[in-house]
DNA sequence: CTATAATCGAGACGGTACGTCATGTCTTCTT
DNA sequence: AAGAAGACATGACGTACCGTCTCGATTATAG
């Protein structure tokens, strides 16, 4: 039992660069293996040797390109332990033209793609999740949020930001998640 | 000179409910023009000559099997103008195995597709939508919601029941619905 | 139940003179059903529609272009029913740079391609020992030749130029088909 | 100054073995360089370092398999120096279900592969050949023969033992070998 | 008794072609 | 006309092998 060929990382590098290129120019549907491929340099083997589908391989490039953006910043000791930066940080991304379109069409392909949508949720969903779930606490701790189950007082956040990028024609903008997170605060009884 | 054939009924049902069979029990990836074509008995020209692509047909199929339940209920003079029961019955929708997925890649596919996305805002988005500002509105006129713009009331109160259906693994129940519209009603302050 | 399409011709045509060229001009190992189908400018599926492997495609392009070379020339009343001009002409066929080449290589690719062998059996082989048989049977009745199993005096007289074709470099002339039949008519006894 | 590894005839016999294994089991058409290796147990390249192509690496492991059998036995002091024999004894190899269809396999193979067919001529056709061109120069110098180019007579004794093995259904059995022979010397014509 | 260099297993890589599927357009014939 | 049938050019799919390449591990002399 010997050593083989390890896996080349320019390989790697090119392909997950020609997919994030291609589906930039052109949009996830236009995004194909044979053209990953083409653009790379690269056999097609070369890609199913490593990603299963065309979605696998789009959120690998995205990540790949996107990795710092995603890294949640620390909850210091801001007021609600930072939760309105995330929110605006998570607005802007959504309505970065660079990455909102590519966050919506992955979590469209995802719908009818189960390897994807696992994925999608272990990567990318669960991670920043956790983060803010972390933040809730720490906020309900610190006496700033009331004694809610963080999972709906994410959702009530979060979601509307998804419900703008997904089903209107306008993204979040961080001032959008501004109102969100302030509303949302307060309450929408009449004082 | 004789008058025209003019479009046969029958074969337009026959291709709503072929499309929404295959819709349903291989979901929205495996629905194919030739595949509805053939379970319709059809010839595929027929279906090409109605309707432009498979996203608009599906959503025809789907709102033709739909319509009564998309039929907003009457305002009446319900607490907070039924408000609390339109979100209820959207969640049940949502949740629906028949339509929850159907909706979900209706949605997914009107990312990358336009003339979907159009067609979906004004036959299903736009009515649901004047209706909740309509309701929004009557709510805030009887003072039992504050004063701020209906549309992000709205936003705030069918985002998250979205999110659900289309970023985690399950929809959102109609109790799950009531929950979003107390927290969101009582704010998130502490008292 | 109404009439489809029928075949269309030019396509046809198109497709079995792209497969005879590409044959000729790079051999029959280089004949691709992409390029063929490039040549023709057809899609591959139409090829695939009526022929169902590379090796019955270049079969039926051969014939296409040989029939009237192929059709046995009357038996009339030459000295030995005509076997020495059939001969000649079956030399000159398997040494004509434009079919020799081609046939060896099909009856080459009939070696592992069951389909293959039979269809050149049926449409090539079969009638071309049929006539030759023929002829035999005349020679004997007209007591030119011996009395022996027509189908052994076939093969004594045409294993010589096929194996001539097949296993040496050089293909049978018209003028060694005329010393095989001699030789044979005449036995290799000593006087 | 170092010796270098020399060739390692363990594997040298592994790939061999392999080979004529699978051109057995599934014929010549489904051997590949890829399936003899991992047959043999064995990388690719320790094939292509030492044959240049399938074609060839048949050819050899068929000889490996085989020299006994094509080695020409004796003229002897037989009759016609022993032809009747190495007649029968090339239509049982021929007819032989081991050995039979790979030989017919090698030689339509040979067809498009120059370096195949000059190997294959090197190394199978031309040794018997000259033996039996040898035989033939002893039976004419015995008086048992006329005195004709013995290529010719060749010929005429083998073709039609290779056509029946690659035109027709059924290869030659020795007593088709013997019908060949004893007509050939006494001829076609009546007497 | 090392040092060195070719051999060997494994398999990644850029390619080419495979045979299949669905697309949207077209043509034909039937009603 | 509209409709069923399906041929057609197109283009992507995912797979199989090709022949070349790189990677350690393994010998077997030549120094």
């Amino acid at each position: 039992m010997t050593a083989p060929q390890r896996r080349n990382p320019q390989t790697r590098d090119a392909i997950l660069a020609a997919a994030f290129e291609l589906c930039h120019e052109r949009g996830y549907a236009a995004v194909t293996i044979e053209g990953v491929a083409a653009r790379a340099g690269v056999g097609k083997q070369s890609i199913y040797r490593w990603w299963p589908s065309k979605g696998l391989l789009v959120l690998d490039a995205f990540r790949d390109h996107l990795d710092p953006r995603l890294a949640t910043p620390p909850a210091a000791d801001l007021p609600l332990a930072g939760l309105p930066e995330l929110l605006q940080r998570t607005a802007a991304l959504l309505s970065d033209p660079r990455y909102g379109r590519m966050l919506a069409d992955l979590v469209a392909a995802a719908q009818h793609d189960p390897a994807l949508a696992k994925d999608f949720h272990e990567k990318v969903y669960r991670p920043n999740r956790e983060g803010t779930l972390d933040r809730i606490h720490r906020a309900q701790r610190a006496g700033e949020l009331r004694d809610i189950d963080p999972d709906l007082v994410a959702d009530l956040l979060f979601g509307p930001l998804w419900f703008r990028l997904l089903l209107m024609q306008s993204p979040p903008t961080p001032e959008y998640a501004n109102r969100v997170i302030e509303t949302t605060l307060a309450g929408l009884r009449p004082a």
